[in-house]
RNA sequence: GGGCAGGUACCCAAGCGGCUAAAGGGGCCAGACUGUAAAUCUGGUGGCGAUGCCUACGGGGGUUCGAAUCCCUCCCUGCCCA
């Protein structure tokens, strides 16, 4: 395709967009330029985990990263961690995960690329699970492995070090896990290595393992974790603050309004191309912050569901949350007539059958909260028995979740 | 292998025989205010069509009219010693 068409610092600009650190930015700027003159793409490798196939934007942070190498005309390959998966990442509160079947992690893995075809150029891509060198290993080259490291550098990774301090158990076997990672860069002979900054450790004895067998050793290149919803934490789906690749464009660009303001930059930056000048133009104090985040919703809507999604997106929002309109498509709520008695519904059960509640105790205390409306009425008593009409609009809660009723049967 | 300290609801953490569905904080949910932002304020936060009943303080067993609280035992974690 357009292979090596920019020079090597152009591409270089483009690289460290965003990007935490660079081990090294000579080394990167070596490679880039020994490639361009060799005309020998750069071999960029990201591992990912195949036990959790639920992309959401958190994961696109570094899948755009590679997505700028190939564009600029470099190998993306991606390592499909099933061997790694048996320990389970070290960081955070690991619990032995389960052994994936092959055929799961096979499942999984184009879950995955399913979901993000519209971040990589999938075709071009080039797949490895880690069990194809990982699986033969005897003790021997385990003990071999091990030997490259020391417990006290290994207590020096963040996640490690305050486990021990906190006094949370630490598995012997985690502490494999870095070397394991770091040998896929060797069995693939890696380039440059992408991973977020809570993957430093484990790029960097991707270095060092390959500096021993006498490689070249890769690049690593780490990018930040995005903040989620919440403002707070990192994105992950266990903590309810992620926005997924594969959300409707209204649900998505409904989430991305609620994004605390302070993290429009750092998101602008990471989930857009948009020209830093041009984002700090629009962040500027003169600037509503409104506009600004329905900007960031329709440019990060227009990635995974293309522009005319994204402005019904956008007028969609408008309608429902400015001008406080009832959507033209309000998901269907089948309600089976066996329900209803004399044509009426006690609310509760209302509530609970339409998974608004996940108990009647729940459902009543929405109820008595007010959070719920019928139409254009708030229900305050929770011992209501609602006469129910077909096509009426149940709302709950300050996100308006809505539901049409269509009675059936 | 020995000694010590621990295991309480989504998380942290109080409670150490009844007044405890279990203080307080965080989170979360709802309401007010707003730009579905932030901040703030108010209320809620096990279940059951429910003035009561059921389940719940690591597992099991016991003492007691009554146990998260006392005893036994098992499991798990950390620290110190070997």
């Amino acid at each position: 395709m357009d292979f090596m068409t920019s020079d090597p610092i152009t591409a270089l600009a483009t690289l460290r967009r965003g990007a935490v650190n660079i081990y090294s930015d000579e080394d990167l700027q070596k490679k880039l330029e020994s490639s361009s003159r060799s005309g020998r793409p750069l071999r960029v490798k990201l591992g990912l985990d195949p036990s959790a196939p639920d992309v959401h934007l958190g994961h696109t942070v570094v899948l755009r990263k590679l997505r700028q190498f190939q564009d600029a005309g470099h190998q993306a390959v991606l390592i499909i961690g099933d061997f790694t998966a048996l320990i389970g990442d070290p960081s955070g509160k690991s619990k032995t995960r389960p052994v994936l079947s092959p055929e799961e992690v096979d499942a999984h893995a184009r879950t995955y690329l399913d979901q993000v075809g519209a971040v990589l150029d999938v075709p071009r891509l080039e797949i490895h699970k880690n069990s194809e060198w990982l699986s033969p290993f005897t003790f021997k080259d385990v003990l071999r492995l091990a030997g490259k490291m020391t417990v006290a550098r290994m207590l020096e990774r963040d996640d490690f070090s305050e486990r021990y301090k906190g006094g949370t158990p630490i598995g012997v076997h985690e502490f494999m896990y870095p070397l394991m990672q770091a040998y896929d860069s060797v069995a693939i002979r890696a380039d440059v290595e992408l991973g977020g900054t809570d993957q430093t450790f484990n790029l960097l004895a991707g270095r060092d393992l390959m500096r021993d067998d006498g490689l070249e050793a890769q690049v690593a290149l780490t990018m930040p974790i995005l903040v989620g919803l919440d403002g707070k934490m990192k994105m992950s789906k266990s903590l309810g603050n992620t926005i997924g690749v594969r959300e409707a464009p209204a649900e998505m660009f409904a989430r991305v309004m609620s994004l605390p303001d302070a993290l429009m930059k750092e998101w602008f930056v990471l989930m857009t191309s948009m020209p830093e000048t041009e984002v700090i133009a629009l962040l500027g104090p003169d600037r509503n912050p409104r506009d600004a985040k329905m900007r960031l919703g329709r440019e990060i809507v227009s990635v995974f569901h293309g522009e005319a999604a994204a402005k019904a997106a956008v007028d969609a929002w408008e309608a429902k949350f400015q001008r406080g309109e009832t959507p033209a498509e309000v998901p269907a709520l089948p309600l089976p007539g066996s329900l209803l008695k004399e044509g009426r519904i006690w609310i509760v059960r209302l509530l609970v059958h339409g998974g608004f509640a996940a108990s009647n105790a729940e459902a009543r205390r929405l109820v008595e909260q007010g959070g719920v409306t019928v139409d254009a009425d708030r229900v305050t008593d929770p011992a209501r028995d609602l006469e129910v009409r077909n096509g009426m609009v149940l709302t709950v809660g300050k996100k308006k979740r809505m539901a049409r009723i269509e009675i059936v049967g």
